[in-house]
DNA sequence: ATGACATGTTGCCATCGTAAACATTTCACT
DNA sequence: AGTGAAATGTTTACGATGGCAACATGTCAT
């Protein structure tokens, strides 16, 4: 680094950064197929082996993306939540976002629960899963259903509705709900049950303020 | 054709259906990524070429081997059904088939719903989908819940309970439900709503005799 | 019989991920 | 300030893969 401005410096500054950015890029223009080391490398204007030194393999690069896309996701739920008091509209409104997101970025969605591509226990994509978790999470608190008093209730109530959710968004994107005589596909909204939103069927907690 | 016993013909004489069996043992055992057209051709005893004349590409052989498992997976739903005759137990019985099969066969479920590694259009994979769609279609047919009444009814029940299982088996598959406290993960049982079973909350339809 | 076609092989190429050896910069410690 | 270790990038090379072209062999309709 002799002059002030520098021309092509040897080490990149923040190429860690630079890469998930680029490989984000990459993915959403050609799937993931289309992020290869080299031509990410290429992209960013470094030899094809510097990914190496931040990532070890293709496969923690895809894992750091993979994580940078949670948190991507955990936003997009939570787009329009805020704006929302009724509890039931909090939850249409995260429900809807999560689909937004998959429908937005199909191929990053896939990528963050492919367990071909990512490590899925690796330290950092686990915390940002939790964190997009969370959102979901803390907005399904208090929701009652058939199987909100059993034991585990608040958590049967996040897996019901992630999976719901999840499921939907997956088929939604594999191009098979398309299937139908009309060969329109519907919404999620069409297929969202009702009976979540029932506050009190068993006991109603006291406090329920949101 | 000289011998009665073929040594080894210059003509396999079923190899395309070879492949795809042989190709589900590779999935099987190291999952997608082990089954490369030189592994597979080597493991049947042709060269590496000889898939191209039967499946062009790779792409097309994992749509081949995509379809195969669409036909198993509908015969794993229909396992177990045609033994109870209440409906509420056929429903959960083919739902468990579902969620079996994919424990079962986790790489070979995963690629069925990829259009990363399947030609999503191909009409062969689509036959087999429509088919394996049609045994849980079947089983939900009557069941009443809050939104069968309304236009689309059948269709909405039927995507809503795929929807939710299909997301418990990828979430389940992906290791993401294992996040619990306890450590321990919910079963499909825990999170499957009753109220799919309620065959009176609106009209009754007079004629629901299943 | 014979020519078209299906089926299978050989050889080759571009691309890819990974690794080792080396170069350059940064940084902690004295 | 000086110095060695660590971090960061590059170069070169290797093995594996999918796809293609040219060719070989078997099958089948006419």
């Amino acid at each position: 680094m002799s002059s002030s401005v520098p021309d092509r410096p040897y080490h990149h500054g923040d190429l860690k950064h630079a890469l998930v950015q680029a490989g984000i890029a990459l993915i959403e223009e050609g799937g993931i197929p289309a992020l290869s080391l080299r031509a990410l490398a290429a992209r960013v204007g470094v030899s094809h082996t510097a990914p190496r030194n931040h990532f070890g393999s293709l496969r923690g690069l895809l894992t750091a993306i993979a994580a940078e896309g949670f948190h991507r996701h955990a936003r997009a739920m939570c787009e329009g939540v805020s704006d929302q008091s009724d509890p039931q509209a909090r939850l249409m409104a995260a429900m809807t976002g999560y689909v937004r997101f998959a429908r937005a970025h199909p191929a990053l969605f896939g990528l963050m629960f492919s367990s071909l591509h990512c490590d899925m226990r690796d330290a950092e994509l686990m915390a940002a899963g939790r964190d997009s978790y969370a959102v979901l999470s803390g907005i399904a608190r208090g929701l009652d259903w058939d199987k909100a008093d059993l034991p585990d209730g608040q958590r049967r109530t996040e897996v019901m509705l992630w999976s719901l959710v999840h499921g939907y968004a997956q088929l939604s994107l594999a191009g098979i709900l398309a299937n139908g005589p009309s060969g329109t596909m519907l919404d999620f909204a069409d297929i969202m049950p009702a009976f979540a939103y029932r506050p009190a069927t068993a006991s109603p907690a006291p406090g329920d303020r949101s």
